[in-house]
RNA sequence: CGGGGCGUGGUGUAACGGCUAACAUUCCUGAUUUGGGAUCAGGCGACUCCGGGUUCGAAUCCCGGCGCCCCGACCA
């Protein structure tokens, strides 16, 4: 893409309302536009990003079997009342509206009642199981108070799967493998180091559930963690009993804050209960489907990755979640020639598929720098009189700065 | 939901109760410049969040509302 063209533009200074380093990082850099308090809005750039986070989420799930569909945001009262979560009493985050009619409906801030339901008509048999639906899909939680840029929204993207299968065992297996997954969904997007699987509190159905934690300033949580171990306690269940249950001990822990960037609950049979999602086992036996839920939420991923990965002058992406592999500069001044070499390498670069942004416009080379820097781009490509005149092109990591002089065809002998 | 802070061009700031609401940036014209947001000249852009009130006079003071941020509480 032609930076020219892009409609965004990056600013110097952030909304003084934005206190928060992914808010600032991502408006200045034109990613993401506030609507108001808790509601942003994904601009070119950040819908970039936040598709390549969702492609990398997609293709984990996919790998452990798990089938995306998607579900609707409206939903009805009769649905959630079957297990009295439509009460705002129990619920206090729903957002609720009305058809013309005067029925009421809510607007989904997760979808174990509606999958449960639906679910009951695909599932009858052993044979029919175990299954992992998931979808991503826009959740919205009415939230006290709002928070951290993008990392605590009112409305907002999230992946969540939920597993149905016929025995604890075979649920905890698949509990298990999903957390393998989120592992290497963690590793791809730069993030996999500072991300802890962290002990929590389970809820109904089991002791512990157990959250992906990652160290961030931003955080809300506070964990302890074991490093040698490699996992953590939430502040939550942080008691003498919890530590001496999971083995833990106190000198070895470190408290930190931390965001959760995703987590994974066993759910029993509370709900295939509720909504009598049963099936018949091998001996004819009828018996309730034992469920999980298993939720990231990308753009709050987004968020997290700016916040640990940016440095002093800006963004800096890990390249899956990168909105283009590579930012070509033309530092050409007026030059002609520098010009038409730029544009016949841009050419180029497209037509063996590497997703590169141009900055095609008439700057002067520092603001062309700043705004690189600030968008966070993994490879920037700098031509100019005297790489022409060297006769090779300038490759720059925009991690560490590194910078390499590469005749042009080197470029495409390795790749994006 | 408790506590605190704050609403002024797109953005960031200024203005004792008193002149045409100022400066920077963005944007537009032009000149000049071209490896780290350069410089110069000119120009566009604001019912000072909304509604009341006090006053000869309100961005400024008072009341109410709305909105935004932070701390805490809450958070499958």
């Amino acid at each position: 893409m032609k930076q020219s063209v892009l409609f965004t533009k990056t600013r110097k200074e952030a909304p003084k309302d934005e206190v928060s380093l992914n808010a600032k990082l991502l408006i200045r850099g034109g990613f993401i536009h506030k609507r108001m308090a808790g509601v942003y809005e994904y601009l070119p750039l950040g819908l970039l990003v936040l598709n390549n986070i969702i492609g990398v989420i997609r293709e984990e799930m996919n790998a452990i079997g798990g089938q995306e569909m998607k579900l609707s945001a409206l939903q009805d009262k009769a649905t959630w009342e079957t297990t009295g979560r439509w009460d705002d009493e129990k619920i206090p985050v729903w957002f609720k509206t009305r058809l013309k009619e005067g029925a009421e409906l809510g607007l989904g801030f997760t979808h174990e009642e509606p999958l449960t339901e639906l679910m009951r008509g695909y599932v009858s048999s052993y044979k029919d199981l175990p299954v992992y639906p998931y979808q991503f899909q826009t959740k919205f939680r009415n939230e006290e108070r709002a928070k951290s840029g993008i990392i605590r929204t009112r409305e907002f993207i999230m992946k969540d799967l939920y597993s149905f299968s016929r025995s604890e065992a075979e649920h905890r297996a698949f509990y298990e493998q999903c957390a393998g997954a989120y592992r290497k969904i963690f590793k791809r997007l730069g993030i996999g180091e500072i991300t802890y699987r962290t002990f929590a509190s389970g809820g109904v159905f089991s002791t512990y559930s157990d959250e992906f934690q990652t160290l961030s300033q931003a955080g809300e949580d506070t964990i302890y963690i074991d490093e040698a171990k490699g996992i953590a306690v939430n502040k939550e269940v942080y008691t003498d009993d919890v530590l001496k249950d999971l083995g833990l001990e106190k000198k070895n822990l470190k408290e930190k804050r931390s965001v959760e960037v995703g987590n994974i609950f066993s759910l029993g049979t509370r709900f295939s209960d509720a909504f009598k999602l049963a099936f018949k086992d091998e001996n004819g036996a009828q018996k309730s489907a034992v469920m999980g839920s298993y939720g990231i939420g990308p753009g709050r991923l987004m968020g997290v990755i700016v916040e640990t990965l940016a440095d002093e002058k800006g963004i800096v992406w890990p390249s899956e979640a990168a909105p283009f592999a590579f930012h070509l500069l033309n530092i050409g001044g007026g030059d002609e020639k520098v010009r038409a070499y730029t544009d016949t390498l841009y050419k180029k670069l497209l037509k063996v598929g590497i997703a590169v942004l141009y900055d095609d416009r008439d700057l002067r080379a520092g603001e062309k720098f700043a705004d690189s820097d600030l968008i966070g781009i993994p490879k920037r490509i700098v031509v100019s009189g005297k790489t022409l005149e060297a006769k090779n092109i300038e490759v720059v990591e925009r991690k560490t700065g590194k910078t390499k002089h590469v005749a042009e065809a080197e470029l495409f002998h390795r790749g994006a």
